[in-house]
DNA sequence: GCGACAG
DNA sequence: ATCTTGTCGC
């Protein structure tokens, strides 16, 4: 009988369930995000998925869906309260992304079950986690990375990779990158690096969702 | 009681 | 996440 440490060392390069997902050859990139406003008390938000031709960089599509939010945030807790939108958003995409990035973690997360992992499980496809600030588990630290582009730390604990501390820019914060679920970590990262240009430290999916939904929110927001 | 705490 | 102007720096 499998320990429950070693079960967890096959989960963190996520190779227990992975059906057959070609990463070798992506085309398509989503990056989803939210932002949030409040009208007569009640909180509303919106959610945006931008799909990016990895190899042009170019923007493929747009979708934005807006509603009513009801779950409060809690840390630990963050899909149950941006889920439900981000599903309803992606039903709406009518190409289909070969990898999805997340707004925050994935196995970096107390119960290895971060958005982007919670949501792979939805949209049945790659995940990765993106997140700006790190998510200090049970008192495990990060090592600053080096000070230079693609420079990266490993976040690990007991032999347990769960995720990395990348540094996409130079003189900048580093993000924290880990697996959403079926890929890798190394995959994650060059994935991340690929996408990141002068604009910002994030990845231009992550990075051009944000501005949408601000956009958005604007939009429908009632401002007499 | 105090500090930590993805978005 | 959000409320918010100017401002220091590459």
């Amino acid at each position: 009988m499998e320990t429950f440490k070693e079960e967890q060392k096959k989960w963190q390069s996520q190779i227990v369930l992975t059906p057959n997902f070609d990463l070798t050859e992506i085309k398509i990139v989503a990056g989803v995000d939210l932002a949030y406003w409040s009208e007569e008390g009640a909180d509303f938000g919106v959610c945006s998925i931008i799909l990016i031709n990895y190899v042009t960089k170019e923007v493929i599509e747009s979708v934005s869906v807006a509603d009513r939010i009801t779950v409060p945030y809690h840390p630990g807790y963050l899909a149950f309260r941006e889920l439900p939108l981000i599903l309803k958003a992606a039903v709406c995409l009518k190409h289909q992304p070969d990898i999805y990035m997340f707004d925050g973690n994935g196995f970096l997360h107390p119960l290895n079950m971060g958005i982007a992992t919670h949501a792979s499980f939805y949209l049945n496809k790659p995940t990765i986690g993106v997140a700006k600030t790190f998510f200090n588990l049970k008192g495990i630290e990060f090592v600053m990375p080096a000070n230079k582009i693609g420079g990266y730390t490993l976040i690990e604990a007991d032999g347990l990779v769960y995720g990395a501390s990348l540094r996409t820019r130079e003189n900048v914060k580093p993000v924290f990158v880990s697996c959403g679920n079926w890929i890798d970590l190394e995959t994650a990262l060059a994935i991340t690096m690929a996408l990141v240009t002068k604009d910002s430290r994030l990845p231009m999916t992550t990075r051009l969702a944000d501005l949408e939904t601000h956009k958005q929110r604007k939009l429908l927001k009632n401002t007499p």
